[in-house]
DNA sequence: GCCACTGTTGGAATCGGTTCCAGAACTTTT
DNA sequence: AAAAGTTCTGGAACCGATTCCAACAGTGGC
């Protein structure tokens, strides 16, 4: 079997305590002793049994990434960098896919929670209430959402949305609608609210239609309803949405962007890829993945430092082709 | 802090031993002992801690699963089924991501290994050696990948090239090029093997062009040298390459399928969007991932049973608007 | 040459479960 | 009612690390 930590101590002719010491605290030990735990170590190919350290340090190394739905393309690029910056933190990431159910969310948490140090929750569907309780228990950064002043990373959506309105404004669009996503989602309110306020500051009109779920499927059921809106522009909730109308919109032999434009948001990989290609709201994923694994350690390690640092990312409208000059009406 | 099983043992007013039979042998105790045990642990919210269940047990209940890239769309559809399937099993599931490095994907497996009860290793890039002797250490099930006769998971694609090509032939292709994927890929080796014989076999003549990352920007980058072979049809190792390529052709201005005929494997969700929408050859996925998830439960409990269950799964060509008539040479 | 001091080291307890083993508590048999 | 058998139960060892504490060695000062 797997050589442990007794066996290194035989081999180099010490103990226990002094082999733990020279891997983990090797400036209090001897060097002469450091250097033959080592050897010794090397020569076993001595790896430390993470579960037995986690029992005896109550920490396990692992960080929880809960998501509503992997198959989203905005999740990917999120989940490879928070892959990646924990390794570099030699933390292991465990994996939930919580199939949009606020319900199988927190029942996941509940599970995972003994086994990982800290969660890194992206676009909770819960609600504030039970995730203020969960982050009463557990270190928990919070990532596309705000929940009062915890830790968490956000895209500076209203930005976005404000280059968004400017664009469409330029163009002429003086009525859009806005198709919202899922009712649970916080970031769903948020643009809602905001584009409200952009729009009327801008004096432009807003349809909103109803909600969808964040998919492809959505966005085609919806376009329709769209259509007998009478608007010139449609803003939907994500690119998925987005992609969803396109299609839909050419199924029915609407032109975009001569008879309407559509805008999207997060700039997943296909938005560039159809045609006309969908001009989208940009959310920087990788950093969003990277800066959220770097609260939670900076949370792991301060530990009880009530430090509720939030970061802010910024957005950047993307143009491409699916918006154009307002048609006339 | 959180319950033990020695608060759940005073509580019941029994021994550790008694609790511990209770909830995990209930047929080993009394009834009316395992009533109150179950009283108290209730009362409590007793959750027995995984770490140390794992510790004295030697099962940590997490499968380690590791994927070259999961920003590639055919992995997302997996990993959602692995971690559905699993969490049916109360398994948790601990993502590697190689970024195709081979090297990587060795070192992350060895660091992952004390803490999972075995692996499904997606598509895994490390030479046949190397996956042997990760096999010999751990439970270990193959996706999309055949190591000798270990477990494994994989698609028919032998079959889908046949209908690919079958279906190309029927429109009078005579000369067709096929671009590789990564040279370290197996499912690359595989494809190229198949595709070399049936075409053979179909009097096809075939062209092989070099070997590009499974990117947009590998589909992409290839396109001017696909051109120059003057062939009428274009098979790529996978969608993203693709993709790219009618990405690539249409900045050319040359048109699909008119002028070429393109046909992709995976079948990504992307693949039915774009225009035209790319002819592919459709994976199972979501039973791959649950298979895969099966066959390694089926692993774990039939220690030592070395049956070595292999699963080959349907692949199914998927006719879109990227491929047509053969054009006049 | 003795004392005090810092620097190292080994022994043992600990984390929270699981499981073996021996003995206690019940049943059944005679 | 005693003997034999079965079922339950508690004590203790164990998994493999970490860490506290006491003991020890080596150094320097006096």
């Amino acid at each position: 079997m797997a050589a442990t930590i007794k066996d290194v101590a035989r081999l180099a002719g010490v103990s226990q305590s002094s082999v733990c010491r020279a891997l983990a605290a090797p400036d209090q030990v001897r060097p002469a002793t450091r250097e033959r735990v080592h050897q010794a170590a090397a020569q076993l190919g001595y790896r430390p049994n993470r579960v037995a350290r986690s029992l005896s340090t109550g920490r396990t190394g692992n960080i929880g990434l809960v998501l509503p739905d992997i198959a989203n393309p905005f999740f990917p690029g999120v989940v490879k960098a928070v892959q990646r910056r924990a390794r570099e933190f030699d933390l292991a990431v465990l994996l939930a896919d919580t199939d949009e159910d606020p319900a199988a969310e927190l029942e996941l948490i509940s599970t995972m929670t003994k086994q990982v140090d800290g969660f890194l929750l992206c676009s909770p569907r819960a609600s504030d209430e039970d995730l203020r309780s969960v982050s009463g228990d557990t270190p928990v950064v919070f990532v596309n959402r705000r929940v009062g002043r915890l830790p968490s990373v956000n895209f500076d959506s209203a930005d976005g949305i404000r280059q968004a309105i400017t664009h469409l404004a330029a163009l002429g669009h003086r009525r859009v609608a806005y198709v919202a996503g899922p009712r649970s989602s916080w970031v769903n309110r948020e643009r809602l609210r905001s584009i409200r306020s952009v729009a009327t500051a801008m004096d432009l009109e807003v349809v909103e239609a109803g909600n969808v779920t964040p998919t492809l499927e959505g966005g085609i059921a919806v376009a329709d309803q769209i259509l007998a809106a009478s608007v010139t522009a449609v803003i939907a909730f994500n690119d998925m949405i987005g992609l969803g109308l396109l299609s839909g919109f050419n199924a029915r032999g609407v032109n975009v962007p001569a008879d309407i434009s559509v805008v999207g948001f997060d700039n997943i990989p296909t938005a560039g890829l159809v045609n006309p290609p969908l001009t989208s709201v940009d959310m920087p994923k990788e950093q969003c993945g990277r800066s959220g694994v770097e609260l939670l350690v900076q949370l792991l390690n301060d530990r009880e430092g009530r430090a509720g640092s939030r970061r802010l990312l910024p957005t950047q409208l993307i143009v491409r082709g699916s918006t154009g000059p307002a048609a006339r009406t």
